[in-house]
DNA sequence: GAATGAAGTATTTTT
DNA sequence: TACTTCATTC
């Protein structure tokens, strides 16, 4: 960004941090400076109207966006904004009902579910309701009970019309009451709980009512029903908010977003100004004419169009691969391009729509010796060994948590199979009581043998003995180290010394680092008074800006009082919050003089020098799945993510597209997006590969493109295959003139003359009754069937053939897939299944 | 409870 | 294709 833009705002950004006194609705472009407008606005709030700075409260949606504010503010104006509150939606209403809960029925110490935790508990209410709780389904199930929580639904208010319905209601019934003896909350319900606060317990609604003199809300766009009515309520008093979003950018109406809810803010809040931050700072003239070109033909937008005053720069580059492979080398010579012109490597990013997409670029990569990050992988506290350590730790704390229970009770393994875990259950289901609590005393469960009910005794013990020693020191990072040698991870880590367990080794060591740092910033530790502004956690900052507005007497300017504030919540509880609603994606180790590459979501929020937006195809990019095709909602999504991928890119932007692609393993004949189409409509430039290389830039005022000699459409019979292959010749090739069929020996060649004269033969390969187009055929009832010629010739098999399969008994094969290893369809008496050629022997007839 | 093999299933992701 | 998960067997 140009200093000039550091020191002076412009006209409409000023209205947005002038306008302090009621609701004020910000619509901020991409690269408009939104952060600079909501800092200043709080520097102003502060400076010149006298609020007191923990008397803000500034809500995000993710923990690098509160960061990020807070850093900048920090900059701005210095120890002042520190006291100011920038967090998260979760980790605000976590704080909220930690200290104000109580009334709600709710325990101090209650822990948080992520999404695996939630996933364990549903799994295991199936289970103990006896119905199917396969990994699918409990994902499926799950999704459904966080659906109803964003809508704000209790189990009571959902309808019971079909049985699917009556089985949700039972489920979210259990599922509730499990968190409930576990004393755990899942994501949602840190918003869902404190929105019923807000609404049914007075004391707890004036509380937080009385707690802030001035909201503000960033990205307000992806709240969702419940964020948004908590927002209502707290501003109910006051109506000083400030809500900032864009409703371009809005890309996650998928996990409960709700676009309307800017309509809605300017309805509840008739009386709001609003200001439009349309001066695009970021991108060069050529970049948003693409962007915009996207845009602007969005359905149901607030009328707005991106303007910048940045110099002119580069054509926005298009590149037409024939394959994913060659897509790798274009992206790899376009990289080379930008380092001649003197980019840094780090200035270069790679988004993509699907995480399936980054392993050709990964390939590429590492073949031409550069050095990328990838983002999107597990993150730290998602690893299995540190979730594991963190479920010891959990149990200690909370000996209600199944959860955690059924996670470490044999982890490592100390011989409690599955089917004594089976028994447990069981039994605890009947009595009603943790499963912790029965294996201190094994003895009453029935059916469990003698050594099982020694081994859940040993296991109980330890826990026990490790709660004991941790209430005497208190220290979370003593109790870690503990856990790591006491529970046998250690040992079982050590013995056999593999390249991953030694990676599990590091990773532990990195949770215990962090341990030891958390307790030092917090205070935990005797040398508490050393702690450093510069690590606080957010929620730390948090616990210290509402325990001292609840207890007013003590001074909060001072950091060695902080500690004893936060001995208000157990250490423990505040770490395993920490870690619950803070936990970061991991980054690569080469952050440095790196190439990223990551999803096309993951950008949001991101601006790099250089982006390549790869797989800019129909079907990938609108991304597209069956059942999709008549949702308009669902591609307007699509297209206001590519305006997000687009608008990321400071100087260089390139769009690219492969002809065919390997989805699922089939090749597939792929059609330019038609985002791809409308910015293609500007002066673009088009690149494409001769089959040595890409040719040197070079203008171009359309985007053509050529039919790859190997693709093919469906058909069931050889016409059909011609016809096809011509209609998908013809609209891959728009110039093309007239396609010409001869057949000649079982196949039959197509010849096409283009309208700029060019003329090309492509043949098309037919076989026996059913036609094939690049080996590929399609049977009559909708199942691909693909195969190499001559292995055709070998297979002793065809269609119709009556087979015998060792386990399954005598079947006619309906179709065949000579995918490697070769499979077929069988019909056998028990219905028909997809099994292995090689387990098939033909029927004596 | 590990090893094997067969079958099923394919976005986007933060908290 | 490439991954995960489930069932069976040793």
């Amino acid at each position: 960004m140009a200093s000039l833009v550091e020191l002076q705002l412009n006209q409409a950004q000023e209205a947005a941090a002038n306008e302090r006194q009621g609701p004020l609705q910000v619509f901020a472009g991409a690269g408009s400076g939104k952060t600079r407008v909501i800092v200043e606005r709080v520097r102003r709030l502060i400076a010149l109207d006298g609020v007191r700075p923990e008397r803000i409260l500034a809500l995000t949606f993710t923990n690098r966006a509160a960061r990020e504010m807070r850093e900048r503010s920090a900059a701005l104006f210095g120890a002042e904004a520190e006291r100011v509150w920038f967090g998260t939606f979760h980790s605000a209403c976590a704080r909220f009902l930690r200290f104000y809960g109580e009334s709600l029925g709710l325990s101090r110490n209650f822990v948080v579910y992520d999404d695996a935790d939630q996933r364990t508990a549903v799994s295991r209410c199936l289970r103990d309701l006896g119905r199917a709780n396969a990994a699918a389904d409990v994902r499926a199930w799950a999704g459904r009970i966080n659906r109803a929580k964003q809508e704000g639904l209790a189990p009571q208010d959902l309808p019971e019309r079909t049985y699917a319905d009556r089985q949700l209601v039972e489920l979210y019934q259990r599922y509730e009451q499990a968190l409930k003896q576990s004393q755990a909350l899942d994501f949602s319900d840190l918003l869902l709980r404190t929105l019923q606060g807000l609404r049914t317990e007075p004391s707890f609604r004036l509380q937080l009512e009385r707690r802030f003199d001035q909201l503000l809300i960033d990205e307000f766009q992806d709240t969702n029903q419940v964020q948004y009515a908590i927002v209502q309520a707290l501003a109910s008093r006051h109506r000083c908010l400030c809500v900032v979003g864009d409703d371009d950018q809005s890309i996650y109406r998928w996990r409960g977003a709700n676009r309307d809810n800017l309509r809605r803010f300017r309805e509840d809040f008739s009386e709001a100004k609003v200001v439009l931050l349309e001066q695009n700072y970021r991108s060069t003239p050529e970049i948003l004419a693409a962007a915009n070109a996207v845009i602007s033909r969005g359905r149901d937008r607030e009328p707005k169009v991106l303007h910048t005053e940045n110099p002119a720069g580069h054509s926005v580059c298009v590149w037409s691969c024939h394959d994913s492979a060659e897509e790798g080398r274009a992206f790899l010579c376009a990289v080379d391009e930008a380092v001649d012109a003197g980019f840094a490597l780090s200035d270069i990013a790679l988004f993509y729509r699907t995480h399936a997409q980054s392993r050709i670029f990964e390939e590429v990569l590492r073949q031409a010796n550069m050095p990328y990050r990838i983002f999107g992988g597990l993150r730290f506290y998602e690893r299995a060994e540190i979730k594991d350590i963190v479920a010891y730790l959990r149990l200690v704390h909370l000996s209600q948590d199944d959860v955690a229970f059924l996670r470490v009770v044999n982890t490592p393994a100390r011989g409690i199979g599955k089917t004594s875990v089976e028994r447990l259950l069981l039994h605890a289901v009947e009595l009603g009581l943790p499963l912790l609590d029965i294996s201190t005393n094994p003895a009453s469960v029935p059916d469990l043998n003698a050594n099982a009910k020694r081994r859940l005794a040993a296991f109980a013990a330890l826990i026990s003995q490790l709660r004991a020693r941790y209430r005497v020191h208190r220290s979370v990072a003593t109790l870690t180290a503990d856990i790591f040698e006491e529970s046998g991870i250690k040992a079982a880590l050590t013995q056999d010394a593999t390249v991953e367990n030694q990676a599990r080794l590091d990773n532990i060591r990195e949770l215990m680092n962090s341990v030891i740092e958390w307790e030092r910033a917090n205070g935990g530790m005797p040398d508490g008074s050393s702690a450093d502004r510069s690590t606080q956690e957010p929620s730390e900052t948090a616990a210290h800006a509402l325990s001292s507005e609840a207890n007013p007497e003590v001074p909060h300017s001072d950091p060695s009082q902080r500690a004893a504030h936060l001995g208000a919540i157990e250490p423990l509880t505040a770490f395993l919050e920490s870690i619950t609603l803070a936990s970061e994606a991991v980054e690569g180790e080469e952050t440095h003089g790196a190439l990223t590459l990551m999803s096309v979501h993951s950008a949001k929020g991101l601006e790099f020098p250089v982006v390549f937006v790869a797989g800019m195809e129909h079907g990938l990019f609108p991304y597209q799945r069956s059942g999709d095709e008549g949702d308009p909602e669902a591609f307007e999504e699509e297209r206001r993510l590519a305006y997000v991928a687009m608008t990321r890119a400071e100087k260089l932007l390139h769009l690219s597209h492969a002809t065919t692609r390997r989805i699922y393993g089939q090749l597939r004949l792929q059609h330019p997006s038609p985002f791809l189409e409308e910015v293609a409509a500007l002066p673009v430039e088009e690149r494409r590969s001769d089959g040595f290389g890409f040719s040197p830039r070079r203008p171009l005022t359309h985007l053509r493109l050529t039919a790859s000699p190997s693709f093919g459409g469906y058909s069931d019979d050889a016409d059909n295959a011609a016809n096809t292959f011509k209609s998908d010749y013809r609209r891959a090739t728009p110039t093309l003139m007239g396609v010409t069929p001869r057949t000649h020996q079982g196949s039959t060649t197509l010849t096409h003359a283009a309208s700029d004269g060019a003329s090309d033969d492509v043949s098309v390969q037919q076989r026996t009754g059913s036609a094939t187009r690049d080996a590929e055929t399609f049977e009559r009832d909708g199942t691909y069937v693909d195969y190499e010629e001559s292995q055709l010739e070998e297979l002793p098999f065809s269609i119709g053939a009556q087979v015998l399969h060792e386990r399954f008994g005598p079947g006619r094969i309906l179709h065949i897939v000579t995918a490697m290893p070769p499979r077929a369809r069988v019909d056998f008496d028990t219905g028909p299944r997809q099994v292995l050629l090689s387990y098939l022997r033909l029927a004596p007839s």
